[in-house]
RNA sequence: GCCUACGUAGCUCAGUGGUAGAGCACUUCCUUGGUAAGGAAGAGGUCGCCGGUUCAAUCCCGGCCGUAGGCUCCA
């Protein structure tokens, strides 16, 4: 037997015999680590932990610690999955099952649906082939090889795949027991390594994505090393399900849908009235400050603009069905911004006039498809924080880079600390059908904003065929307080509509000029934005934005007149408050207001009556302490005006 | 739009082929109580909508509308 050199990660080298596995050689360290040994990296080649190593080789062990190998496990687990679904029912195909994040899904072609009785079916099958304990192994196959083996078995779905990929592309099977899967691995090694799963929902899904093909069923399901791990991410689930904005905007009326209205159409009530108000408040102000002109524009508009933006050749699904007013057609706007175009064009416009910037709350409507609508998340009415800034080229860097600042600033106001850019790009094969087919123009815009993100030291990732159909956009995901993904803001750059409008500036020179234009919402639309926010904040708004931000709790009725009196001043001082004077005890009282989210609950009796004094308690900080009125009215007044966010130190 | 499930009081949910119930909320009365539910009474439903089957439908069947989880698409 010839021996072999492995080198660990730390450079020391030991020897072992040829046909060696990784998990040989954890073994050789310890009887843990080979234990919690999922997969290694040979020569940084991510490969099973069972398989022989028959050269010399660089090793790095990937244990149960590591994402990879729970990336790993989450994708046993799908196999694990489909071989518990074939063994119940043989007829079943089996197609793709892939990890998501923290999940993984496998897609059946079945002619059964599965119920929620049929996933414990599975989970008991899935967890007696645990128990079975199977070795996993790996088969090497030729294409020839592989088509004919799936073809042999009858799994038609995965000769198409094989069918379809690259010929070069080295094909692989996987075995657990009576199961085989074409897959590239890699996997754990025995059917016993998972322990901890749980199914969570099931769905249908189109073969490959595409609506034209058969529609799959679908179960989701996730996985870990530790029950510690797996209940970890169950109660985010639940967590997640009871900061559902459409949940919390239901009990602390902020919205509502009805069905005689329309889906997808919200009404906004009181509290999101409040909600709405401050926010236009906040974005008018730093328009203000950043020489934004505000306009508003009309809801419906005549085709014939949206013949020439691009909207009907492009957008036109997306929009309502034109009404017929007087043999002309007119259309509910999906996006303000022919609007605003025309804005800009009212009057010629030189170099003076430039950056010439404009924003409205302006209100767009958009033909969803019924399936997709969501909350206020994907709705058919929605009021934007839209603006256009028409600039020179040379304008544009710092245009563009003055647009990402006031994002950044509005993250901070709103205590969103994690949040990604990402830039969305054309891609060849679309030019003409989704976008529009300027080919360099495409890439000279793309270079600049690439540019201006990298020089405002920005950082953002790069996704082809995600652009807008006029230009690229920068996306803005942002992540909630519990960590939940929202695509938020926009942020897209427009070389071709200015031309198509005939925007122009004069230039020092007396030239005619097109402007370039940037489209930018940083505060999404309200819709979407407040039902983040919901969600973000758990329903406890910061005081500025809290709909109630005092509610007065008098003890008794013996001291609602001193109630009513503070009550009047703190009106007076603008601040929004409530009086709760029901006949019932404090303790009922203060228990309404905290299901109510009420920041601020001021108790008074005897000895506030006495004292001209107040009892705060206020929500997350579990001491009450008094205040003199006028102390309580400045520290208030501080924190609304500040947009402080809420302190939960006690 | 497609697949699947669901739709009973303001909310959360029971329930049945013979035209409905609970808790909370609401109204009234009693209680005037110091930091997360004091007590009593009352009111409240065309059982999503429209058809069909049946002597009889909230329940069974069909269509529509709406909602949810996904697919596809997007702020």
């Amino acid at each position: 037997m010839n021996n072999i050199k492995i080198t660990f990660p730390d450079n020391s080298v030991r020897s072992y015999e040829a046909g060696v596995t990784a998990i040989d050689i954890a073994n050789s360290i310890g009887p843990r680590l080979a234990k919690e040994t999922i997969a290694a990296s040979i020569n940084n080649n991510l490969v099973d932990a069972f398989l022989p190593i028959n050269n010399d080789a660089k090793i790095e062990l990937h244990t149960i610690k590591s994402s990879i190998s729970h990336d790993i496990l989450l994708h046993s687990t799908a196999h694990l999955m489909a071989q518990a679904v074939k063994r119940i029912w043989p007829d079943c195909q089996i197609t793709i099952g892939p990890v998501i994040e923290n999940r993984f899904f496998y897609d059946f072609d079945i002619d059964i649906t599965f119920s929620d009785n049929d996933l414990i079916k599975i989970e008991n099958e899935m967890q007696k082939i645990v128990e079975e304990n199977h070795n996993v192994s790996r088969t090497n196959l030729s294409r020839n090889e592989a088509i004919k083996f799936f073809k042999e078995i009858g799994d038609n779905y995965k000769v198409e795949i094989i069918n379809d990929l690259d010929p070069s592309e080295n094909l692989s099977s996987y075995h657990q027991g009576e199961f085989v899967d074409l897959c590239r691995g890699p996997h754990v090694p025995t059917t016993g390594h998972i322990k901890y799963f749980k199914l969570l929902s099931t769905s249908g899904a189109y073969w490959r994505g595409d609506e034209n093909n058969k529609m799959l069923q679908r179960i989701y399901g996730t996985a870990f090393f530790s029950k510690k791990e797996l209940n970890k991410y169950l109660n985010f689930l639940e967590e997640s399900k009871k900061r559902d904005h459409r949940k919390l905007g239901k009990e602390l009326s902020i919205f509502s849908f009805d069905d005689e209205v329309g889906s997808g159409l919200p009404l906004w009530l009181p509290n999101g009235g409040v909600i709405i108000n401050e926010l236009e408040k906040l974005a008018k102000e730093t328009e203000d400050r950043y020489g934004y002109h505000q306009v508003r524009s009309p809801h419906i508009t005549k085709g014939d603009l949206y013949k020439k933006s691009g909207h009907l050749d492009l957008y036109k699904e997306s929009m309502f069905p034109a009404m017929d007013i007087d043999g002309t057609e007119y259309y509910l706007k999906p996006m303000n911004c022919p609007h605003h175009h025309k804005i800009y064009n009212a009057s010629p416009k030189s170099y003076r006039d430039l950056p010439y910037r404009i924003a409205e709350y302006g209100t767009c409507y958009r033909y969803e498809k019924s399936g997709q609508l969501f909350g206020l998340m994907r709705v058919r009415s929605m009021q934007m924080n839209d603006a256009h800034i028409y600039c020179s080229e040379k304008d544009f860097k710092k245009e563009f880079l003055d647009v990402c600042k006031m994002y950044l600033e509005y993250f901070d106001i709103f205590g969103i600390e994690k949040y990604q850019m990402r830039l969305s790009l054309h891609d060849k094969a679309n030019l003409g059908k989704k976008y529009i087919n300027q080919p360099d123009l495409w890439i000279k815009t793309e270079d600049q904003v690439r540019n201006a993100l990298e020089e405002g030291g920005i950082n953002f990732t790069e996704i082809p065929g995600e652009a807008a159909f006029y230009g690229p956009k920068v996306d803005v995901q942002v992540w909630s307080a519990i960590g939940k993904e929202f695509t938020l803001a926009t942020n897209q750059v427009d070389f071709a509509i200015p031309r198509k409008f005939d925007l122009s500036y004069t230039d020092e020179h007396g030239n005619y000029k097109t402007p370039l234009c940037i489209h930018r919402a940083p505060l999404s639309t309200h819709e979407r934005f407040i039902g983040f926010l919901i969600e973000h904040f758990g329903g406890d708004f910061p005081l500025w934005l809290a709909p109630v931000q005092i509610v007065l709790l008098p003890i008794s009725d013996k001291y609602l007149n001193y109630a009513n009196n503070l009550k009047e001043k703190f009106v007076d001082r603008g601040f929004r408050v409530k009086l709760d004077d029901r006949p019932d005890k404090i303790g009922a009282k203060i228990r309404q207001s905290e299901i109510d989210r009420i920041p601020l609950m001021v108790v008074v009796g005897e000895k506030e009556e006495q004292d001209n004094s107040l009892s705060l308690r206020r929500r997350f900080i579990a001491k009450q302490r008094t205040f003199s009125v006028d102390n309580f009215i400045l520290d208030i007044q501080k924190e609304i005006m500040n947009r402080s966010l809420p302190n939960r130190e006690s």
